[in-house]
DNA sequence: GAATATATTCGACAACTGTCGAATTTGTCA
DNA sequence: TGACAAATTCGACAGTTGTCGAATATATTC
């Protein structure tokens, strides 16, 4: 038997998920408390920034139909919950960022952030701790 | 008097750049060329997707209203010249991103690269000295 | 200077986003 | 059962984005 050396991924080919402001800060509602109604994500959402309900309910409707939330009935209500995880929503975020600005690869970012966003002496060095927890845990 | 401590950058209150999809290929092509007609940047992006010359000098002048290009005109023609420069571009796509979808802060983001986005031991190794660079470079 | 080639102008349109209010349906309770 | 409350439905609208063609203006060339 071979070593347990991971079979390259079949490069993933679910399209990437995309989210729109508005829907990113409903997804994030409905991950932490899901299963919810409009309602609940409303009410939250109504003290970071103020929306009526239908305004709410309209976009939660869409994102149904984009397939990013599904809804189930009970009675006269409709509780929602996520079809796409917030790795997933992550990833789309990333990788749309990587691509237009970055050439969709690592090293220009990582380059950027040093030569100016002002990396700062803690920062590297968490992020070289983590970098190290990487090497050595995988591959 | 006291070390050549750098000061607290007071931070940038320049509203951040976003870009739009079609506006990132174009500034792409700006940026290369710069001074360039609508033509020439149509030309250019004709050969990767085939749009009318009319779609690209709408866009272009649409960035023009924004701030994002002038119009220097010489007789007949106008040449177009990138106000914003890249990494105002890419700061502005990353800050987005992060803002988005990490909480605006690196962490979660290095957090996710490394758990999810299968950092090679090779691009981790890379970063390794990026980061080492930085750390000698600054602070 | 007439024909040809190049640019610019500008209105138009569909899709998507963010936003809501009004009408309607469905409970709940005294 | 009738009145009140809570949810849902749905049409609407303005702003942005991506797209283009037709009309017009401006060179260039025989």
């Amino acid at each position: 038997m071979s070593k347990s050396r991971k079979v390259k991924k079949p490069n993933q080919r679910k399209p990437l998920v995309e989210l729109t402001e508005a829907e990113w800060e409903i997804m994030k509602v409905v991950w932490e408390k899901q299963p919810c109604s409009a309602g609940t994500v409303q009410e939250k959402l109504v003290k970071s920034r103020d929306r009526a309900y239908s305004t709410v309910k309209t976009t939660m409707d869409r994102m149904a139909e984009k397939g990013f939330l599904t809804i189930k009935r009970i009675r006269n209500l409709q509780l929602f919950q996520a079809c796409i995880s917030e790795i997933d929503a992550r990833r789309g975020e990333f990788r749309k960022m990587l691509k237009r600005a970055f050439d969709g690869t690592l090293t220009p970012l990582m380059q950027f952030l040093i030569e100016h966003e002002g990396l700062s002496k803690e920062e590297a060095s968490q992020l070289r701790k983590l970098v190290t927890r990487a090497k050595n845990s995988k591959d």
